[in-house]
DNA sequence: ATACAACTTAAAGCCAACTTTAAGTCAAGC
DNA sequence: GCTTGACTTAAAGTTGGCTTTAAGTTGTAT
């Protein structure tokens, strides 16, 4: 079973030009054509493609991407530089999740000051807010920025 | 207690360029200047740069840091327009959350799947691998990419 | 056989977010 | 007062990741 390159975007959710620019980037070596020269992508590609959309969400750049698929394609030689990219990319999914914490929690204070605000009508109502009013998640926030500065 | 742009810079761990590029971008706009046109940072300036390096990891474009922060020197007639904004990217940052967690369950697998290739000295190892020796944490990842072909 | 949508390429264009360059000014130490 | 390093601006350059354009080809439906 094949699938154009209009229909592989679709399933995708991608532009067609995407996977032309992946293509010309090296990213997908494995697309067969048809004799006129057509793009004919199997059920199998998918896999590979996916997993391209998972590096790509990781934060991985197309670069590195490719080295990647230069590594699978070299074949068993390779499997420990395979795996110290994927270490090394794991690693920074938990540092990226550990920041992504820091930030909501910074959010959900923002927000808690600006439902406060709103409720009161102005801003000025954390002017001179005692500490014990601040909701007791975002106390250790408030400690930390002033120990920064 | 002041600072140049380049004490700030060292503080966040950016280059000077890039605040006089946030500044050019209206991103600092309570940065006061010497009578010689140099910059002079304040510690409290400290606590957006904080802000907008918070909203930045979140992903939020420069573009839309600005207009929260046009709209807080505008005064409490904006207070509901920050809120949606807050709670927008609350929202955004849910999203990243979970997409990183999908990210990072397959880079598991990827990492057992090398690490088991590397043992066995060849990738062929996982060809004809029963579904039973895979570890159940990623047999719902097999599954799913098989569904949706 | 012809029309027509979807495919092909190479090259140029675009956007965000910086960074670099060039030419000049400021200010602290000698 | 002079040197020197850090500052100033405007403008141009860079990078990554596409998207668009232009000119042409393929393949399916009638």
């Amino acid at each position: 079973m094949f699938y154009t390159i209009g229909e592989m975007a679709q399933k995708l959710n991608v532009a067609p030009s995407t996977l032309r620019y992946y293509d010309k980037e090296g990213l997908l070596p494995f697309v067969e054509r048809s004799s006129g020269g057509i793009r004919m992508f199997k059920d199998e590609d998918m896999d590979w493609l996916r997993m391209l959309g998972c590096l790509k969400k990781a934060g991985m750049p197309l670069k590195e991407i490719r080295t990647f698929m230069d590594w699978s394609r070299q074949g068993d030689t390779t499997i420990g530089q395979r795996l110290d990219l994927i270490e090394k990319q794991r690693q920074s999914v938990l540092d990226q999740q550990k920041q992504l914490e820091d930030t909501l929690l910074m959010l959900d204070y923002k927000r808690w000051y600006y439902q406060t605000a709103q409720e009161a009508g102005t801003c000025a109502v954390h002017d001179a807010m005692p500490l014990d009013q601040i909701p007791e998640r975002f106390r250790p926030l408030k400690e930390e920025w002033k120990k920064e500065q």
